[in-house]
DNA sequence: CGTCCCCTTGAGTTATTTCAACACTCGTGG
DNA sequence: CCACGAGTGTTGAAATAACTCAAGGGGACG
């Protein structure tokens, strides 16, 4: 019965994305909203990859954690966007809620049945999945040869232009999940953010809340 | 008159390939072959992206220089693969041959053209891209979260990999290319072989020829 | 034989991590 | 209404992995 209400809701919560990519609108699928408390796992590492998710609201991270504990979130996924989207036959990253959130989910035999035969929905998966290579190459960058206060630094500044309002933003995750994307320590993420404050390239109103003050002075950092 | 020469030689060369994806032959593109001597630039960053690049023998790296001379490797494409295939108008990474090559060349707008009619061709498309993804993804765990001995290590066995050769391979890369692939310097990339060496994980004919002796311990590092 | 490039090695420095303690917020239940 | 505890974030001090700077070795090639 989720699924019946959910498919009723689809389209209207499909509407108000504002993500660049309208793939899952153009071609019109049959999908059904779920529900996700924080923290709530959407899906594991591993497990068949047999539907295709997209952000309505909340935020979701991908996440790999290794034996000996160490943690990589791979990316983070906000409204309008997909994630999930596999070619093999298992999930290679476990997905959870950041925040409570609604994820549109789409079979993913439904997608590739369409892509078969219709070469726009074919194109419409390639576009996707280069977009979110192109996403991670300049990511990589980040990592592999930037300081801490760079990698911060370039990370507010991305989550301010994709969560639209200009300056002033609301992390939805906590300092660990930053850490953990940027490939560094909790302190250090913390840290970064009190010098940024100090050197007033931000504003801090709460731990949450971040106002960019010189968002020049962030990248350059 | 390289191109005509270069047609001709196309299949055969192609059918020595053995990466795992065979795109390039699935949509029987027209293409030629393209010779490059060590460290001649394939294409520049930014400049149109006009066309599809495979390796046919040699290899090739793609970089990116930040304004302060910081350099990083994106990847390493050995033969039968295919780099350079952007979203977008033009390339976001430059491409040199790290050795003497050869590069099949094919025009996008031919690709573009094809993956438009026929699904198949754009499903290939979206393959490759998923599958430079995952790499990409995993490379990234690598790079954020682990030791300089981990990368080193998983490189080599990496390499040893898509080298096929199980055990022994020769980097055509230099030092310097592995640490601005791993985001390290190049002396804790030498001094990090060297230490392997010692601990009888490996073998060094010379600093090019590595014999892998317990692949266990370099991924384990 | 000399030169250039690449690689290695050593010694000292530094950015980031680690370990430890403390502060804040928020809900729950007394 | 306050006390409590858990979760989250901040700060300090010490440790360390990796970097920087500097020098020297070795092979390829003219």
């Amino acid at each position: 019965m989720q699924a019946l209400e959910a498919t009723k809701t689809y389209s209207a919560a499909c509407a108000r994305q504002s993500g660049s990519i309208q793939f899952a609108e153009a071609i019109s699928l049959p999908g059904f909203v779920k529900s996700f408390a924080r923290n709530d796992e959407i899906f594991a590492e591993e497990a068949p990859a047999d539907f295709v998710y997209k952000v309505i609201s909340g935020a979701v991270r991908t996440v790999r954690i290794l034996s000996d504990g160490r943690r990589h979130v791979g990316a983070f996924h906000l409204p309008g966007e997909v994630f999930g989207l596999e070619i093999g036959a298992v999930h290679r990253f476990t997905a959870e809620a950041v925040s409570d959130c609604q994820i549109a989910l789409i079979r993913r035999s439904h997608i590739e049945k369409a892509a078969g035969q219709e070469a726009d929905t074919a194109c419409g998966l390639w576009t996707l999945v280069s977009q979110e290579l192109n996403r991670l190459q300049d990511h990589m960058l980040q990592i592999g040869r930037k300081s801490a206060a760079e990698r911060v630094g370039s990370f507010l500044v991305e989550m301010a232009d994709r969560t639209g309002r200009d300056r002033a933003l609301d992390l939805p995750m906590s300092r660990l999940d930053i850490a953990d994307y940027l490939g560094l320590t909790i302190e250090t993420v913390s840290r970064t953010m009190t010098q940024f404050e100090r050197d007033r390239a931000i504003a801090l109103p709460s731990c949450r809340r971040v106002v960019l003050l010189d968002p020049e002075r962030l990248c350059a950092a």
